[in-house]
Parts: C-alpha cells; structure tokens; sequence
DNA sequence: GTGATTGCAAACCTTTTGCACGCCA
DNA sequence: TGGCGTGCAAAAGGTTTGCAATCAC
C-alpha cells in the first residue's frame, strides 16, 4: 500500500487549494495528512481520532467539514458502502474494492484489465462519466465460513 | 424497468423464506411487495411511508427489520452509498450502478459487456467472490453544470 | 402452545446547523 | 481588516435495542 501514496505531496494540496479560494490551516493540513496516510477508507471519526493526537483542541465538526470540503473539490474520494458513516479515501490512483459483505471492510485493489472498463454509449451520451469503479462483494479471508 | 422485476413471485419469497425457518407475515410480504416494485433504490423509510398507506398500523422499526432481514439471508440487496440512509434493491438481475455525484441518485443500467469481468487471481485465492458490480461516478442529466 | 415477530419508546450514533470568536490572506 | 474557518452546543436524522403483547405455525 506504501506505495500508493507516493503522488502526495503537501505542496499539492496547498496549490489545489489555493485554485479553490480555500485558506491553508493547520487543521485542513492534519486532516488530509491523516487521510493520505490511512490504507483503511477512514471515518470522520476515526481521523478525528487521530488527528486528536497531534491538536487535542481540534473539534469533530471541524474534522468532518475539511473531510466534506476536499470531496466537494474533488480532492479526496467518498468511498462507497453499505450502511454505516461515510468512509473517505485519498487514494487518487485508478483502484477498485473488494467489499466483504460480513465484517462490512472495504479492501483496495489494482487491476490493469479493469482499466478500459468501456461506458455504454446510451450513458455516456446522458451523463457525464468521472469515475468507474468495480465493487466486488463477498467473504473476505477472516470472514469465510469455517468448515 | 418492468422486465426486470419479471422473476418475482411471492410463491418464490415464501419458499425462501421457509428455507431460512422465517414466519410469513403480512408485513413481511407488504414490505418484500413495495420493494419489488420499486425501482428507485428505497430507503427503509422509503419503503415505510409505502406500505403504511396499505397497513396503517405498521411500525418504521418492522419495515426496517425486515428488510435487514432479507438482506440477511440475500432475498434483497443493500446498496452501495456514499453516505446517507442505506439503500435497498430487489433486482436480483445482473446489473450496474450510474452514481450521481451532485444529487445523490443511484440509476440502474445492463451492459453485457460487463458480465464477464474477470477476478485477479491473488483475489479469487483469498475472497470468495459473491457478486460483482461496476460503479460509474458523475453528473447525471438533470446535474448537468449549464452553460 | 411456543417461539418468532411486531410495535413502541428510549438510546445511540452520525451528520447538520447556527452562532460568536479567532485566524489566514 | 475582512471574511473564511473553527469550536461549541443543540438539533436533526437514521439505526439499534429492550420489552411486553401478539401472531404464525
């Protein structure tokens, strides 16, 4: 996974958000910092867990607001799933999840031949693809019934 | 949509549900019947507001329950969110998710093309793979940016 | 009859909102 | 300085839980 995040930089993030008209605070830094170096498709909550760490005074809402703003610009994912809090993502490469339908954990994974993943025509014509992305769902290795 | 709710019967959601020793209430079917017929991608309160107006006296917690119940034993399926209540969905077809990223919508669509998408191996080894599912994320017509 | 299911109410958790203060640009 | 962003507190929304009464088998 460590080399996942190799692309991020803070430089980045500071430029991304200056093109957005967004100030750069010690909070948004810490927040997307905890993000990017999560694997796990973190909760509001578990950033604000951790964030906590380093800035004892900073507030849940706070966390979950920067979390909501970078999605808003594009900037980090929601990731999808099935009940539950949202879970965040800053993972920018091309990826897809496995999805185990017990212990509810979303697991990243690389797959060139999902790369040219066509789009119908009748969709692309109406909507506007920016992201394709396939979900598998099943019993992840803990979660396999035991025989 | 009609065809795709061709293969219900209640003949079929009694059977399974004697299958998996579960009782056959009439709110169990009110709540399996508004599913089926929808084809929107219901909320439990969704469902709820439906079958109140055929049983009155239903509770939102029976209507709810019964749909984790269902899903429970995979009559149903939970559908994948990016946060918000959680979705239901009866189609037990083969189809794919269009994610609306402005208004929330969850659109169905069929592409055959995506039937035969394979597994990475290091993945078929570890996760016993139940369903497959490709998620395409943009603006759908209506969300359109204008110009 | 008996155990599963329902309806109700309270509790819980996550997300949203309004507002005054403080900080970044 | 001006306005965006933060922290706090309350509210809102969705889900879960415990329990007594009821219903399907």
């Amino acid at each position: 996974m460590q080399n996942l995040q190799a692309d991020y930089t803070i430089e980045r993030f500071i430029e991304t958000c200056h093109e957005h008209r967004l100030k750069i605070t010690p909070q948004r830094v810490a927040v997307y910092k905890a993000l990017v170096r999560s694997d796990r498709h973190p909760s509001a909550d578990m950033i604000f867990q951790t964030v906590k760490k380093d800035f004892p005074n900073i507030s849940y809402d706070t966390v979950n607001r920067t979390l909501l703003t970078l999605a808003g610009i594009g900037m980090i994912d929601i990731v999808e799933v099935f009940g539950g809090p949202k879970r965040f993502d800053a993972n920018r490469k091309d990826h897809h999840h496995l999805h185990c339908t017990k212990c509810g954990e979303i697991i990243d994974f690389e797959y060139r031949e999902y790369a040219n993943l066509s789009v119908p025509k009748e969709i692309a014509e109406k909507f506007q693809v920016t992201g394709k992305r396939v979900v598998l769902k099943g019993r992840c290795n803990m979660c396999q019934p035991k025989h």
